[in-house]
DNA sequence: ATGAAAGCGCTAACAG
DNA sequence: CTGTTAGCGCTTTCAT
């Protein structure tokens, strides 16, 4: 059962095939009763355009190429829900890959993207290899880094600085009367973002002459378990805490749980730091302090730049869209 | 800087085009050295082939699309990431889509997906509209149903029956000597998996001359704060309640929250139970009943049966994958 | 308002 | 082992 081509239906109309493509589409200057009949036999015969010609023959696709770490992190399914969204009406289509923040399968799925000829790309971060750079700077769609602002971007770039998120939530703690600081985190060598705030953070301890009391970081993807754990060991090594800064709102939660069990007082004895501003946070029985960073903005702005810039070109487009995120201390 | 084509990365290598498109694929019969030319020309001239022209000249795509309602649930993105990696090394690509619950959408996805020549198509659910099952029924690709058993498969159909998992859990809890039930839920109308699940937990009540004391079923997306609201103001109402289902864990975790902070005892006071078995239900504090829904291993099995179907044919393929929950009902 | 011709970039099917 | 021919299904361009 072969779908129909754009041919049959012509001939099922009795126009030319170029009549039917313009019915189809809905150009001007094509009569009212050519319309009428083409419509009804691409309806009668369930025909249903191939792109693929379409795209090959008008040398474009509508295609926003999307290359995310993970998926299992709720964060990044947020910033795709945020593109989708952005996207929506423009007939443009979002198209996913994912990374498993490992730089050669991002490579490859780059790669792999572009062989469709997508007409513009968004992928994560701004730490790609140089081979990786050096395939994009091959192409001349545009390239939008999305979600961290430290570094040198390659073409347009949208997102936060983390090394200032790490630092403000630094500061902050300290100015609520925090001193003795411990880190639980996971993943630093591939989560580079990650790593950044833990960074921020720890020069924002050093201008005060503070510095980590203890720090653990397991390879492990995060989770609210994984936080849960890890924080139950190193409460069980007696540490004198007075507050923990995770990787993120996910191990956060669990340090939290962990805390609750062990009858440690939130925030009274240890305040608790995430990244994220997670809904869940807020859903928290103690609430945590966490950084909100604007995911679906984020990517609702990456959709908005790419319509723009397909539609009316580079000229006056900002490279650089910086987002802020806001620090939530909590009621502790 | 348009990217170059095969007939230029020939003309580079001096030899024709098909001998450059065999060496690239590995095509047995090439020489080793017009492979090795072929390979350098490639490479200096950064080509990346076209997937489109390929795919239409081939008459096949290597795109197995995927549907689903949303990626704000996290088991979305789990089934998400279990189709991608079930699909690993296959050579073939996922591509998705999001019907935001909405069927007119959904039908709008699906024909957007199709429009592209799928090689397969994996949507979510048996509940598709007649509109959407004419559409699906005039291609050939393999199409399988994901994530439910309770209904008429079109093609292939993989999941777990929703209606007996609420049974289950039902009976379970009931044997656990509770008798005084509220469901807590949201979006029902829309997430028909989980009002499947209501209905038959609702079925195992009435079996047992019981039925729901009360229930609270929001319109909005579930989430963790949804849950705990619900939860609240249906507590303030002082029923008499020893368990509440809820839609999902998110929502329990809600209620779990809720709780804790009426100074309500979970389980003692109240049994709390949802659906899925989230990581983030193994960190609570307190643990909640649930019904472990193997969702990665569905996306997996998705695709391995695409794989299987596209290479060897659907002969001796079983047309339904069914999958059962694990019931855990936790410390309670 | 409509159609015919040419071609997008690639591979399948033959020939050599 | 290599090349030639003929499309894949559509749009673009140019006629009419």
């Amino acid at each position: 059962m072969r779908q129909p081509t754009l041919e049959e239906v012509a001939a099922a109309a009795g126009v030319s095939k170029m009549t039917a493509s313009r019915a189809l589409r809905g150009a001007a200057d094509v009569s009212a009763e050519s319309v009428a009949k083409v419509r009804a036999a691409a309806e009668r015969l369930g025909y249903v355009g191939n792109r693929l010609a379409l795209s090959l023959s008008a040398r474009r696709t509508n295609l926003v190429s999307v290359v995310v770490p993970s998926m299992s992190n709720i964060v990044f399914p947020e910033v795709v829900s945020g593109i989708t969204l952005g996207l929506e009406g423009s007939g443009l289509q979002a198209v996913f890959g994912i990374s498993d923040y490992d730089p050669d399968k991002e490579r490859e799925v780059i790669r792999n993207m572009l062989s469709w000829r997508p007409a513009a790309l968004i992928i994560t971060g701004l730490d790609q290899p140089e081979e990786t750079l050096a395939l994009l700077r091959h192409i001349d769609i545009p390239v939008i880094q999305l979600m961290d602002l430290d570094g040198e971007p390659l073409d347009f770039n949208i997102g936060l600085s983390h090394h200032a998120a790490g630092a403000a939530m630094g500061r902050a703690l300290i100015a609520a009367g925090r001193r003795r600081f411990g880190y639980i985190g996971s993943m630093l060598g591939r989560d580079l973002r990650a790593a950044k705030r833990r960074e921020g953070f720890a020069e924002a301890l050093r201008d005060k002459g503070l510095e980590w009391i203890t720090s653990s970081i397991a390879p492990d993807a995060s989770s609210a378990l994984l936080g849960k754990q890890l924080t139950g060991a190193l409460l069980a090594g007696g540490r004198d805490i007075d507050c923990l800064y995770y990787s993120n709102d996910d191990m956060a939660a669990g340090g939290l749980f962990a805390c609750m069990e062990l009858g440690i007082s939130v925030p009274s004895d240890i305040l608790i730091a995430g990244f994220n501003g997670l809904d869940l946070a807020d859903a928290l029985p103690v609430q945590i302090a966490t950084s909100r960073s604007p995911r679906r903005q984020m990517g609702e702005a990456a959709a908005h730049l790419v319509r723009r810039v397909l539609k009316d070109g580079r000229e006056g487009v900002e490279r650089v869209i910086a987002f802020t995120p806001d620090i939530v201390l909590g009621n502790g």
